[in-house]
DNA sequence: TTGAAAGCGCTAACAT
DNA sequence: ATGTTAGCGCTTTCAA
């Protein structure tokens, strides 16, 4: 069992841990150093004034040893860990993607890292994953765009202690970040109007989703507003290609039955994934696009730069949002859990504090799905 | 906020902590139990025998407390971690998706989490992330795909004890499991003659990247095989969407400095990312897919399947892949860390062991992009 | 069958 | 400036 400068120490580990050789402990790096195990970790952590040449020995037993502090031990007896649970419906979901990587990129400048739940949209494996890091003990829970919740387990996270950010849908009681949904909807809606497009279907989200549901909303309100808003145009989806293909069959054949003044000339779909199914449909249909059927989508994932077609779309600040959470998560204090982050607009100053909201543009991306309607 | 019939151990709590409710810990449960700590620990495990009364007393107090003990700490007296790294050079690549959800409900069915470090493609953010899972006491590390591995890092972590597993890339001395990715090149090639193209194209993967180089190996073969190989019909790539869409300007271009019969009638793309790049620059140059020109990609990612025409590929085993690579990674008993898995094929017994490889068939998927050449 | 004690690797009082 | 002691939550000897 002892170890230091080596010689056997690697003999003597396959005493206890079974099989392999023990790792470096900052024992380890003490003994090599000549100093004691609290001097080795305030030299190392700096938590305290040591001397220079102590310091320095130390240091250079750690680099010797290459050792590396066990972040599981520190997190125990500190009580602060930097691990953050990252709740997913869907690792395969494209608008998930650059939020991941800005929740990433902002985590790992303060040195957390991340566990990943892909909860399958399954609710019930949503209870797992959620024991799970509670288990882990993590320090915060990020859960991105369910469309439903397993509140109790939240709220049992929440009560011990653990920041919950929820992005894509609130919950009375969490933290919520996220985009100007309905923000998006207005600014595509306007822009097919702006196009010369008068009607225009819209091909809608999940019904309890809440993202969904600001985006149809924001829609209605500027066709409203124009005076060209016609129900019989919204059609059901549920945020996948499939959905978007289908909602596009169905307002083919609404077309068929419509005097050619009545067929809507051009499709809002909720998100890009539907919108690049409705593309899909609309090719395999015959159908000319923009020449006959201007086609747009919310999100911005890349893949509508991708398809042919490029689809226009609402590019949503997804990567920045993300940032903004890993920020969040790790320099909130306790006090301000409960409020509500929106990008693009600066949240009413809920109790008096500057609200720590960073203004996250959306972009309308112009590309070749979309035109001005033949008269 | 009160914790059951906690006399008094609520109100304990508040000293240490600092903030926010003390989490409850086997302590509780024991106090509340009426047992030892030990006790406890050993009703909850089964470790050793206890009378059936308080082993339901143990329990009942932990449901009642909510209990969930702390895996931290169980992995610092265990030594032995529950945490999995996964190294991917990118999230937002689709093709591993369907890997890291094989992986991941493999490493649930087992009790290991996922750890993701999205090292972005950097390969200095790499020994990063290594480090930063060895910090975690990752009891193994998954790296995915990377042309570039910190080798030092990735040996280090195995002198500890970490099982170390490679998928996209082999490194004498690492675990590695993949798909036949030869196979696969074959398959697409047969296929394509098998239509009765004589010249077709291939749009390479990265130059470093094994499993880009097998698939090449795999066209050449059979292409040699037929006598219709011609080294200038092999296009650089680098296995984004973009580089296909170029290498597609280039085949389009050469096509129009050749006489007709040498002008290829075919593309493979190494992969299906490159495979839609090149079909959209088709599009958009005006050419009919597949009337003049078939293509098609490998992977047999969605995507796929969302463009127009849906685009043809060899649909590899990712998701069975990736659960292998779990089952590996939760089961392996040290000795056999170090032999090569390869799917669809046995491996040849390495050292008399029964190989314990599954057979993962790659699937041909003909789509809309490919038909006979017009002749 | 149960409990007391020791210790995993680390850090924070509290000495010295 | 440095070391000693205690303890984070848990499990496992080893006694009782």
């Amino acid at each position: 069992m002892k170890v230091s400068r080596g010689e056997g120490a690697y003999h003597a580990s396959m005493s206890k841990g079974g099989k392999g050789p023990r790792r470096i402990t900052i024992k380890d790096v003490a003994r090599l150093a000549g100093v004691s195990v609290t001097t080795a970790s305030v030299a190392l952590r700096r938590s305290a004034p040591v001397s220079e040449r102590t310091r320095q020995r130390v240091l250079e037993a750690a680099r010797v040893l290459r050792y590396h502090p066990n972040r599981l031990a520190r997190t125990l007896v500190l009580r602060r860990s930097t691990l953050v649970g990252l709740l997913v419906p869907d690792i395969a979901d494209p608008y998930f993607h650059e939020i991941i990587k800005g929740i990433e990129s902002a985590l790992a400048r303060h040195g957390f890292s991340v566990v990943l739940c892909d909860a399958d949209r399954f609710a019930q494996l949503q209870s797992r994953c959620l024991a799970e890091l509670r288990e882990l003990q993590v320090w915060a829970v990020i859960a991105l765009g369910a469309e439903e919740y397993d509140e109790a387990s939240l709220g049992q996270l929440q009560e011990e202690g653990v920041r919950v950010v929820l992005i894509g849908r609130s919950i009375p009681g969490f933290a919520r970040i996220d985009i100007r949904n309905d923000e998006a909807g207005r600014l595509a809606a306007r822009y097919l109007l702006g196009l010369g497009h008068r009607r225009i279907a819209f091909v809608m989200g999940p019904e309890r989703n809440e993202a969904a549901l600001l985006r149809l909303q924001g829609y209605r309100e500027v066709l409203q507003g124009a005076g060209v808003w016609d129900p019989r145009l919204e059609f059901p989806g549920a945020f996948d290609v499939a959905s978007g293909y289908e909602a596009m069959h169905r307002i083919l054949a609404l077309c068929r039955d419509l005097p050619e003044e009545a067929r809507p000339t051009a499709v809002l779909a909720c998100n890009d994934q539907m919108g690049i199914g409705a593309l899909q449909a609309a090719l395999r249909a015959g159908v000319r696009v923009p020449g006959e059927m201007s086609l747009m989508g919310i999100g911005g994932i890349m893949l509508t730069n991708h398809v042919y077609p490029a689809l226009s779309t609402v590019a949503l600040p997804l990567r920045d949002m993300g940032y903004v959470v890993g920020e969040f998560v790790c320099t909130a204090s306790d006090g301000s859990t409960r409020r509500e982050i929106l990008a693009e607009v600066r949240v009413p100053p809920a109790d008096g504090e500057p609200a720590p909201v960073p203004v996250l543009p959306l972009r309308l991306l112009s590309r070749d799905s979309t035109a001005p309607p033949v008269k």
